[in-house]
Parts: structure tokens; sequence; C-alpha cells
DNA sequence: CGCAAACTTGACGCACTTCAAATGGTGTGG
DNA sequence: CCACACCATTTGAAGTGCGTCAAGTTTGCG
């Protein structure tokens, strides 16, 4: 396994303006690029904000770029001829988004709340991973995490009860946001009550009803429908069937 | 993209005996692999059948070796504490088992069917990958299609009907299998009803059920319960719900 | 042949969906 | 600052697809 070691040159008049305030150095995979590679990437990279609800890639769509993830949330989803969406998969700030070694888009990506991106073209990152192993092996690890989560997911799935499924999603979300308190587990959601059906594979409505369920017995609290607060993780982790 | 230029040294004695007759050699890992490359891993590697049924890595595990499937098929499965079950997908020969770089296994493998691996010391094959930046690419692709794979499987446990579930399944095998048969789609389901439940998020009866109603509308011909001939794979396409 | 395991079939119940209406929350214009 | 409109969310009532429980039936194996 590499050990990232370029700490020490941190500051460094190499590093270009851009990346040296970049949120995303350090666990994001710009973090085992050197300096000249860095400096390569970075004539090609833009950032960009993208708004709330905004479409990044469409399924089926030719991909011209993979980018990282800055700041905010980025759902992946799948939809079938019918309008039935299935969203599987979401992305969180370092993350690395997009699909190496395959032109189209098997699947829709799009920003949840309001997401900041640095994109590269394909053609650089892909040279990129050619020359360096660090980069592919950074790579490597993210997919096996997507993975691992992934299957996780399809336990939830498959397996969990409404209730249980809802309690997952808090869960997840939970332990994956920066708490907006130092007080435990306090944060916005970043999905909407619909997103959040299809993430589960629920209704809004059953997803509502469990949210009030949950409420109810104290095990979160919500304000403004999309604020809430956790007062006791381990009960939440309870709910959501976890062992 | 590596491309794999191997083959004029086929035969060569260079490459170990029980490599050269070996199903795996050329779609499985081994093909990136130097001649020398082949020995080295050869020493520690070890061909074994395991019996249908039986575990090959437990969930909560330490894992010490890895391994390339030669022949059959092995599930991945998830469980939880009160004993429910979720198959979190399906590997078949040639695919390369294991989850580099995580020593204990987040899930159970256990063989469907009777099935022949090789399988290899955990650092042996981990020295090997950070020596050789084709094979971890071919591990990389490998994963990045498992993603793909579990991703479209959500869309089916979030989003179907049994009914689309089941056709699903018998879909997934019919494109996966070798047909016994030349006669189209002919083939022997590797998993037992039990199994195809835990695929699907479904129980016993209910799959049972939907492969009865597919049976009756001539979308499939069930013979001795593990006998499955599709006479038009686009009628059972179109049952999964795909476009 | 006979037993056990795997699979099928039937009747009934419930969790979740569907359809419909009420409520709340947010932004805008008067 | 309030009134209104619009969308998101909640709540309610009724329907249904799948699960549960309980026989049967078939298959495979000693």
């Amino acid at each position: 396994m590499t050990d990232n070691t370029h700490r020490s040159y941190e500051g460094d008049d190499i590093v270009p303006h851009v990346c040296r305030a970049c949120e995303s150095r350090h666990g994001g995979i710009c973090s085992v690029l050197t300096h000249e590679q860095l400096v390569q990437l970075n004539k090609h990279s833009s950032r960009r904000t993208i708004e709330g609800g905004a479409e990044v890639v469409g399924q089926g769509e030719s991909v011209g770029s993979y980018s990282n993830i800055l700041r905010g949330v980025v759902k992946l989803s799948k939809m079938m001829a019918d309008g039935r969406q299935q969203i599987v998969g979401l992305q969180f700030a370092p993350d690395f988004m997009g699909r190496p070694f395959s032109h189209e888009s098997a699947l829709t990506a799009e920003a949840a709340t309001e997401t900041e991106i640095c994109a590269f073209p394909r053609a650089a990152l892909e040279r990129m991973i050619e020359q360096s192993p660090e980069l592919e092996h950074k790579l490597y690890n993210q997919s096996l995490k997507e993975l691992d989560e992934a299957r996780d997911w399809m336990l939830t799935l498959g397996r969990k009860s409404a209730r249980e499924k809802v309690a997952s999603f808090l869960y997840l979300i939970a332990t994956h946001i920066d708490p907006l308190a130092d007080d435990g587990f306090t944060f916005d959601l970043p999905l909407s009550r619909a997103d959040i059906a299809d993430f589960l594979g629920l209704t809004i409505e059953t997803v509502s009803r469990q949210m009030t369920k949950l409420r109810n017995e104290k095990i979160i609290i919500v304000e403004n429908n999309r604020h809430v607060s956790v007062p006791d993780i381990d009960r939440l982790s309870a709910a959501a069937g976890n062992d």
C-alpha cells in the first residue's frame, strides 16, 4: 500500500495556486500526484459550482470529463424506461467522480445540494493514470470502497423494513456529513423526501410516515423538514438494524 | 488500457504446468502476468475443489488468501444479526475472488455449485500488485465491473416487482452461464430457490409462484426444477423490465 | 423403496402503495 | 408586513402485492 509523503512540500511555490487552498488536496486523488503532475492536470482543470438539482452527466450520455467533489453531495441514479428511478450511490467531498475506462455513462449524476467540483478532461486523467501507478491505486481503492458501500446498501434494499431503511438512511447521512453543531449529530438533510424515497426503494408517503414515527419515538428531532438532530446515535443505529 | 500480448509465448516451457492448461489463463488476472511472475505466484498457489454449499470465507473472518475461480459459481452474501440474508453478488469463472487491502471479510463467500478455485496467499498477491501496475489495472477493472453490476442490481432490488425480479435473475444467469446446448439458452440454475430468494430480496414461495407464472406464459421451460430453457431471450428481457 | 429435503400451491394477513386531501413552509408582490 | 400562490411534506383511507403459515407434491439420495 502506498504512503502519501508529500506533506513536507506543502506551501511550496510549485503547487498551483488553486490547488494550494483546495479542500480536496489531502483526502482526494490529487494527494498522490507529484507536483509536476498536479501542475499538468491543473492546466486543463476548472472549478465549477453546480446548483442543487442540476444534472452533471445523464444516463447514456458520453462522458467528456472526470471531477473531484470539493463541496456538496452528488446523487448517482438509474432510471427505467417507464420512469421508475433508483439512487444507487451518494458521493461526498473529496470523492472522485467518474467511471474510468467507460466512455458512456450507465447512470445519471445530479447535484443533490449546491456542489462545487474540480473538473478535468477525460484524456488528461487517463494519460496520467498510465503514468502513475499511485494514482490508479488511489482510484482502485475508492472503487473498492464504493463497492463495499453498494453491497451494504443491497442488504438494506433487499431485506430491511421501511422503518429500518429510513433509519439506515439517516444513519448514513449522520456519519457522512460534517455536523452543523458540536453537540453530537445535527445536520441538514441533503436530499428531499422524493430523493430519499428513490434511494430507499420506497414511496414519498412511506418515508414521511416512518420519519414521523422516528420523531415520535424521540430517535430523531426534526425542524423545518430538513434540519435533523440525533440525540443518541446508537439508538438510531439499532433502529437501522445494525448489529 | 493495457493490451494482452502474451499469446505468442503459449506453450513455452517457462509457463508452469498447472497454468498451461488453466481455463483462467486468458480472461483471468493471470493473463497480465509475465512468465516470471506466473512462476512466482504458482509456487504458493494451490488448486482446490469446493463442494456446493461449502463456505470459502465467512463474514468477519480474517482472510488469508485470494483466488481465481476456475469453474463453478460463488455467491457473496451478507447476513444481519437476526438471520436475514442478502446475496450481494455472484461470481463466475474466471473472476478473481477477494477484497484486496482489507484483511477482514465484510461478507461470506460460499460455493453455489461445485467449484474449482486456484488459491494463493494474500502476501504473495499483494507483493505482486506492488510490482505490477498491469495486475492492479486488471483488478481495478474487475472491481469497476462488479460495481456496475452491483448498481444494476440495486435498481432491481429497489424498484422491480417480484415478477420482474425473477425474470431479471433468470436473464442474468442465461447471459452468464455457458449454455448446455447450442439451441439458444438452456442451462442449469446454479442456485436453489432459497438462494434465489436471498438474491432477490423475496421469499421462497414468491420466487416459486413467479417461476410458475413465467412457465405458464411459456417465457421459460422448466424441467426438474433446476433445468431451464429460454425459447426467446428478448421476451425474458422484456419481462425483466429491461428497456 | 422410503425418507428427507426441496419445491409448489393455497388461504389469509399485513406492510407498503395508491389515491386523495390537508397542512406547512418559502418566496414574491402588493 | 401581510396575503397569496406554489411546492414539499404530512396525514388519512382504501387497495394490493408480497409475506406468513400450513398443507401437499416432487425430487434426489441412501
